[in-house]
RNA sequence: GGUCCCGUGGUGAAGUCUGGAGUUCACGCCGGCCUGUCAAGCCGGAGGUCGCGGGUUCAAAUCCCGUCGGGACCGCCA
């Protein structure tokens, strides 16, 4: 085989008169005749257009090494498509290196092919331009935030894949012992306890690339095994580790987009929850929710006897048919709400709707005001508890107004002041909002010591924060609790006893007597941000060897099942399912 | 655990609502022709368990039930 000299993407006019050794994989052949055919070879910088005697014994995808003088192209056959257009290789001599069979989908993207499919055969779609281009990003977006970690001297620092189970937060996927067989590994779902630590080992700034697993339903922007920049640092605030983290993610979009973001705005969870009825907002539109309940105080409306109404306005939505506006209201009651009220508006404030009648003309005008809805436009009504009413209204939104992945631009958005605790379990103990390590916000400690009632607790908030771009949680991050005495008492509020947390964190709790400095870190999702960043909808166009979303890999058939000895090796035995 | 959408030659789509011969279109594949194409062109050809199973019917890609696979979403994802 003669030594490649060169790539086929990269050749051009001021390779006149060189001769050339090419290698790749041929994308297309046409032949002319007896004694003129043309064979495009595809490596991974591009096409180049070689010119050959015949191309009988040559089909699609043979791998060959092309040797030729490059020449430029008579003037009239110039391709302006393609980037090597003006020049070809000339009398080319050809080396087949592998023969192929015809594949199973067209590699070119000249038709759409099914995912499964292409997945199936990922050796093959990797040779698209699509793929190619989005690795080579995702390549790039890795270096651009090493090279942003670096700069601001923070060490990458590797922690085990094999760690000890917790039962807090996601589904752990385990992983049988042999050497203590009925013992179980956990693949981490992040490195959170590790980084900590690192910071008690006086790490000071720690990084790290990790693969992170959790065993729960994958979405379009969720696969088992995800990638994230994982950080934390000793003596630094909040504020402090989200301009880091801002350099980083600046940095990345800057790779690949070629424009630096501007500062990333912050708004307060509540604020989030309120005009965008989520907690990772698509600041990329309008549709914002706006407060209705103290309108319809006196109303004798059974379904707004509720402790919260919410509404948003589309404008010029009042062409929206019955069939439409009863599968919002059918996708509504599945989001949990109870009803989907609309009000279409009509010339000089004349509405219609179903539920007009219930509606005072004080209210409804009052409503229209506050909607500011005009002639055209249509109103949607939840009523329900706070959580519910702004939950179902923001994915509402999304669904009326959300544009396409690839539109409107980057909007990065820093999501602060998150409450400490989510909600109250069957127990009546707070379930943290972040992880248990989330110190409070400073103002609100008194309130976390005084609170007997669990409902009050809910108010307080924490130093956690998100990363948001356009609608996706990027990752998030907190200022950790340091001293151990809070530590406790948060265990406490979350019902883990003593005893318990000792057996779940005690390395962690021992590590804290021997002097913790004060720390915060952050984590955000490579696999969401390459994706967005290369316009995909779906993280798995970024992601080489993905999975289906039943967790299957149709590559590959994982998972398999394993030997009767390779499970007694283990200690296992399978109990055969019973229908 | 739940809601919705999809499954038709190698690939993508139409046909399904309103049952009537495996019908159609584009790409690919095979053969032939063709000396400047580049989504080459022209001529010819091959290629099917309409995901699978059952039911209704004189007759099912089409209607019904079940099931498998894929996808989007809700729940879940500290």
């Amino acid at each position: 085989m003669t030594t490649r000299t060169d790539y086929c993407g990269r050749l051009t006019d001021a390779d006149i008169g060189r001769t050339v050794t090419v290698c790749g994989w041929v994308s297309k052949r046409r032949e002319h005749g007896e004694h003129l055919a043309f064979v495009d070879l595809r490596d991974r910088t591009g096409i180049i257009q070689c010119v050959v005697d015949h191309a009988h014994d040559i089909r699609n995808e043979y791998v060959l090494s092309v040797t030729g003088t490059i020449r430029a192209r008579p003037a009239e056959t110039i391709n302006s498509e393609l980037p090597t257009g003006s020049v070809e290789i000339g009398d080319a001599s050809v080396e087949i290196l592998s023969r192929a069979e015809p594949p199973p989908f067209q590699i070119d993207g000249r038709v759409e092919v099914d995912e499964t499919i292409r997945i199936r055969h990922r050796y093959l779609d990797l040779r698209n331009s699509r793929m190619q281009r989005n690795l080579r990003s995702r390549s790039a977006i890795n270096a651009s935030i090493r090279r942003a970690m670096d700069a601001q001297e923070f060490v990458e620092v590797e922690t085990p894949m094999l760690i000890a189970s917790t039962p807090e937060g996601a589904r752990d996927f385990v992983v049988p012992s042999r050497l203590s067989p009925g013992n179980f590994y956990a693949l981490p779902q992040s490195p959170q306890l590790f980084k900590q630590l690192c910071m008690v080992g006086g790490i000071d700034r720690y990084y790290q690339i990790a693969r992170c697993m959790r065993d729960e339903d994958l979405r379009a922007d969720r696969q088992f095994e995800f990638s994230q920049l994982d950080m934390e640092m000793s003596f630094a605030d909040g504020e402090t580790v989200r301009e880091v983290i801002s350099q980083a993610v600046s940095e990345a979009a800057e790779t690949i987009t070629g424009e630096r973001p501007g500062p990333i705005p912050e708004i307060s969870w509540l604020e989030a929850m309120n005009k965008y009825g989520s907690d990772k907002p698509d600041i990329r539109f309008g549709l914002e929710l706006v407060d209705l309940t103290a309108i319809f105080s006196e109303t004798d409306f059974n379904a707004f006897k509720a402790p919260c109404i919410k509404g948003l306005k589309v404008e010029g939505g009042s062409d929206l048919g019955r069939n439409q506006l009863d599968q919002l209201t059918d996708k509504a009651k599945n989001w949990g709400a109870k009803g989907l009220v609309w009000v279409k508006v009509g010339e000089a404030g004349e509405v219609t709707s179903p539920v007009a009648k219930f509606m005072s003309e004080s209210e409804i005008a009052y409503m229209l005001s506050e909607l500011e809805a005009e002639e055209g436009d249509i109103c949607f009504l939840v009523a329900d508890d706070w959580k519910r009413a702004v939950h179902v209204l923001g994915l509402l939104r999304l669904e009326l107004g959300r544009p396409p992945v690839n539109e409107g631009g980057f909007h990065f958005v820093w999501v602060v002041d998150f409450p400490l605790f989510e909600e109250v379990d069957d127990q009546g103990n707070p379930t943290p909002a972040h992880h248990p390590f989330t110190m409070p916000h400073e103002d609100d400690l008194a309130m976390l010591s005084a609170s007997s009632d669990a409902q009050d607790l809910l108010k307080v908030r924490s130093q956690a924060y998100d990363l948001v771009l356009n609608g996706w949680e990027l990752g998030s991050g907190s200022v950790r609790i340091h001293q151990r005495e809070i530590q406790q008492q948060i265990f406490n509020l979350l019902g883990i006893g003593e005893e318990e947390s000792q057996v779940k964190f005690g390395f962690l709790m021992d590590a804290f007597r021997y002097g913790a400095p004060p720390h915060a870190g952050f984590a955000f999702g490579i696999d969401r941000l390459a994706a967005l960043l290369v316009g995909e909808e779906n993280i798995r166009e970024v992601i080489a060897f993905p999975k289906s979303q039943s967790g299957t890999d149709p590559l590959t058939e994982a998972p398999t099942s394993i030997d009767e000895a390779q499970l007694e090796e283990l200690g296992l035995k399978v109990i055969p399912e019973t229908l």
